[in-house]
RNA sequence: GCCGAGAUAGCUCAGUUGGUAGAGCAGGGGACUGAAAAUCCCCGUGUCGACGGUUCAAUUCCGCCUCUCGGCA
């Protein structure tokens, strides 16, 4: 650890699959400390998206300074580099008003473009080369990003036709291969303390069972009808979000009401699955196991962590 | 009651002209640098409904039984 390192603000990231109480902890956090909450969440980033991204009340929201969520309409493409713009810009705010940044979220890769420093290029995706390479075939894809960077082809898992396309983009726009490109990243000027939410599987899956259902009667319903009648339709990237399409697809007579909440809450868990292969591996993660225990006695855990770290410099 | 179809992995089903079996989904593990709530990779032994018979060998053929689903009464 450089020696200065001591002297750099204190930030706090709080991970884990959704469902966890991230959220609830987070609000608790910033309470006691005297913290400001950005998000990291591709999808509670929409407007008009709440229920089905269990975002806090507006009440709640205003209670605490809250960062990175509504900062774009549905309709609109949003994308990591963009988020990371912004949170950087949200986390400085704090920074500067002597609060203490707390980053929360569940989209593993925001944390990280934020908290490890990811560079992304200056350039926006060209939509035009992108639907050029979405004409061609994976094995066109392969020989053309093989002449380029045998490197990032090989990289790449058989199937995986979107990487594949990202990596060709790249290459379009900047000299540097993209094998390359991607591992660039920087340090960051933070004193970083990351608090992981987990809990035994079997009751993680029944919590999430449970919360689907809560959001049926939390009025999820009305809400995707409402971002229907607004325009979205699934080449949106909003229309991404779980619930949202399966409830679309039910509204388009495609499958049935039943079905289409059971593969909601089906989809769901194979999400927080692939939440939790994500940030097992995150380094330095200090893991609170949540099966079993009060939000209260979780919040006095982070809370010690905070502390033990603060070094009296907040409040 | 009769006729027909079926009973195979947690679920839906393939299959074996007799040499003990495989997909999708679920589930588990993993990857992830401008779509990330996205995208992708890897992992399949289960009395092949029960009991008898034929056979070197039966989940596969025969008989009988049980159950399920159709149809006819």
């Amino acid at each position: 650890m450089a020696p200065e390192s001591a002297s750099f603000p204190l930030i706090v990231g709080i991970v884990g699959a959704t469902g966890t109480g991230k959220t609830v902890l987070a609000l608790g956090i910033a309470r006691r400390f005297g913290g400001s909450i950005i998000s990291a969440d591709s999808m509670q980033v929409y407007e008009g998206m709440d229920v089905g991204t269990a975002k806090l009340s507006l009440s709640e929201r205003l209670s605490v300074p809250h960062a990175l969520i509504d900062v774009v309409p549905p309709k609109e493409h949003f994308s990591v580099a963009q988020y990371q713009l912004l949170a950087l810009e949200a986390v400085n705010a704090a920074i500067r008003l002597q609060r203490l940044p707390i980053l929360v979220g569940g989209t593993g890769l925001y944390v990280r473009a934020v908290l490890d420093g990811y560079e992304f290029l200056p350039e926006k995706p060209d939509a035009s080369l992108r639907s050029q390479l979405r004409m061609l075939s994976e094995g066109e894809l392969r020989t053309r990003l093989r002449a380029i960077d045998p490197v990032a082809e090989r990289e790449i898992a058989s199937n995986d036709v979107r990487r594949l396309e990202r990596a060709l983009e790249m290459s379009a726009e900047s000299g540097d291969l993209p094998s390359v490109l991607k591992r660039r990243q920087h340090p960051v000027p933070w004193r970083v303390l990351r608090i992981g939410l987990r809990a035994e599987r079997a009751e993680l899956y029944r919590r999430l069972d449970q919360r689907v259902d809560t959001m049926v009667s939390a009025g999820m319903e009305e809400e995707v009808r409402r971002l229907l009648a607004d325009g979205l339709n699934s080449d949106d990237t909003a229309m991404q979000g779980i619930g949202y399409k399966e409830l679309s697809a039910w509204m388009r007579a495609e499958i049935g009401r039943d079905e289409a909440i059971e593969l909601w809450k089906r989809r769901t868990r194979n999400y927080a699955k692939r939440q939790e292969t994500w940030f097992r591996r995150e380094k330095d993660v200090h893991w609170i196991d949540v099966s079993s225990q009060t939000p209260d006695s979780v919040l006095a855990q982070a809370a010690a962590l905070v502390e033990s770290v603060a070094g009296g410099q907040d409040r």
